[in-house]
DNA sequence: TCATCGGGTGCAAACGTTTGCGGGAATGTT
DNA sequence: AACATTCCCGCAAACGTTTGCACCCGATGA
């Protein structure tokens, strides 16, 4: 079995001290530029690689960065991978992820774990069954960098990024309203998450301001897809003043909204106008391909990454970053 | 700033050695009842970590297990990761993710980097432009278990596990052929992935058996999903002898050609039936819902993560599993 | 009484790297 | 000539854990 070639053998081949090598190695003024010549030649020729262990060891961080999600959804979390590897890709940091299966209990010993393996900073996206954030004071102890993202909660001690919620709603309805329809349908997640909260807001307000005073909101909150098929069914059965367009809040409540519009006979746009809010990649496969407020999971990725960095580098405030977005059309909204 | 309680905090607390307090976690036969129960309150007690860097170090291996892939599809890799990650919990390891974009050098950049944090094992899907396995050497050398899954290629040294290409492709002819088509079309990805190579014989040899021997199988390769619309065309404006089923080798190739058949004003089932090969998740949100070969990522994931056990365990022979397939019938296929 | 045995514990080294400190040589300053 | 300064470099400690070995002590057998 042979040995992994360390910085002592280096040094011994060069006869040089140790400390010598590993300064060398990370470019330190000490060392005059002929040394450091020499200790690359040798490192490179000996196959020399540094042992990431050993150093995390020594200088008590690891060099990985944590992702915590309650699962890996098929639109948005494999672009916020995507993103957040090439982010820290460019760092030199590596990647790793815990699924919760949105369960409290397996969140808290994700975030343990994130301690055990002195990690340089945490992504957290919330479980929905999360009450409180006790089980982030681990991290907090230990002065670990945690960002919310997507999923946040209100928290004047950690960082979070998200999309701006309020907006997407807002400009939803603006958007549908200027295309001539006044009944719509928002179809919402569980009313635990901020994210829908905040959706909701601004779909209320923007119902309020656009479609006239008189206009009732409809909102629909689902918090299994099952559940879909009977509200959608109790909306859009109505003869009179049925909804013309629905307003979704993910590819997967969009996705199962149309399917049963569809089995309802419904066609898109023909009958029902509709949004949804995603990254663009589902709403191009589709038949029609369906208008939606574009919320890039790479650039959120992408950002969270340089955070961890900008959050080390100097323990300044807490940063709450609130992405924009916008509307892309498509074909699948009428009039 | 608080330091963490290291072992040695527990070993003053009790007046013990460090030793023993190691010893005594680890539930060493060596230590009496007695003191193991002493050890474990004063750890809890004390709000004991350990220190995942220092144990790793010194016992060469960090208990992370590292999946490196081409990029996160939307449907294939969510439930992938999703199988792996509990499977991982299970053997007390962590999951780190490594996104090559299909390139080869980022490829062999994950390897070394694989070595350099000492993993326990490597579950490697190949970037399609990767030839040869040379960059794979560190990890042989380094006596890392490496698993190729699900984009493999042959080779004796190293495991793998994927699915049975070939039968997902006879299979699909079978059953189209029993609904009583004949003109089939299959839409397949890159050559240079073995798993296409592997599906197309299967397709061929089942439309040689079951079609008839005059029939004349219709391959179709994609590089790029644009590439698509032309062949697609070219294949089903054909007013004689027009193909009667579409047989699509991922959820992202059936997904587009299905967009396009539809563009052509082509019906689904009723002009065109379609087969998939998917885990399961497009096919049901689909309208019509998408009959499939059935190819369950989740428990590929799960299996990939028992054999890094398996493997560390006993040195034995390379392990090449190939897993079952089998059709799940709804309602996109006619006649 | 003495050798033997075994259960329970402690000593100390080792893993590879980083880093504060100190020193020597060469150069510049008075 | 004496002294300060600068440039390179080495010594040694430290990070937390595991583990081979030696040790002590009480019990057992002859």
């Amino acid at each position: 079995m042979n040995r992994r070639t360390t910085i002592k053998d280096i040094a011994r081949v060069l006869s040089l001290s140790i400390s010598t090598v590993s300064r060398a190695l990370s470019d330190h003024p000490d060392i005059s530029p002929l040394t450091k010549k020499r200790v690359a030649e040798a490192a490179s020729q000996l196959g020399y690689r540094a042992n990431l262990l050993a150093r995390g060891f020594r200088q008590q961080h690891s060099g990985i960065v944590a992702l915590i999600l309650p699962e890996v959804n098929d639109y948005f979390s494999p672009s916020l991978i995507a993103g957040l590897s090439a982010s820290l890709r460019q760092s030199g940091r590596m990647l790793q992820i815990f699924l919760t299966q949105d369960r409290a209990e397996l969140e808290a010993e994700a975030v343990q774990q994130c301690v055990d393996l002195q990690v340089e900073g945490v992504l957290l996206s919330l479980a929905s069954a999360t009450t409180g954030l006790d089980h982030l004071n681990p991290l907090i102890q230990n002065e670990v960098p945690c960002i919310l993202i997507d999923k946040t909660a209100e928290d004047a001690e950690l960082h979070s990024v998200r999309f701006d919620g309020y907006q997407a709603g807002y400009q939803a309805v603006r958007y549908l309203v200027a295309k001539g329809h006044r009944e719509i349908v928002a179809v919402l997640g569980s009313c635990a998450w901020r994210l829908t909260q905040e959706r909701e807001a601004g779909f209320r307000s923007g119902v309020a301001q656009f479609a006239g005073s008189q206009a009732t909101p409809n909102v629909i909150h689902v918090e299994q897809v099952g559940e879909l098929e009977l509200l959608l069914a109790k909306q859009f059965s109505r003869t009179e003043a049925r909804p013309s367009a629905l307003f979704a809040m993910s590819d997967e409540l969009l996705a199962h909204s149309m399917r049963y519009l569809q089995r309802m006979g419904l066609r898109i746009p023909e009958d029902v106008s509709v949004l949804g809010v995603s990254d663009g990649k589902f709403p191009m496969v589709s038949v029609p391909s369906i208008s939606y407020v574009k919320t890039s999971g790479y650039d959120m990725g992408w950002l969270a990454g340089l955070m961890v960095s900008r959050v080390r580098a100097q323990e300044g405030g807490t940063e709450h970053v609130s992405m924009p977005v916008e509307i892309v059309e498509q074909e699948s909204v009428a009039l």
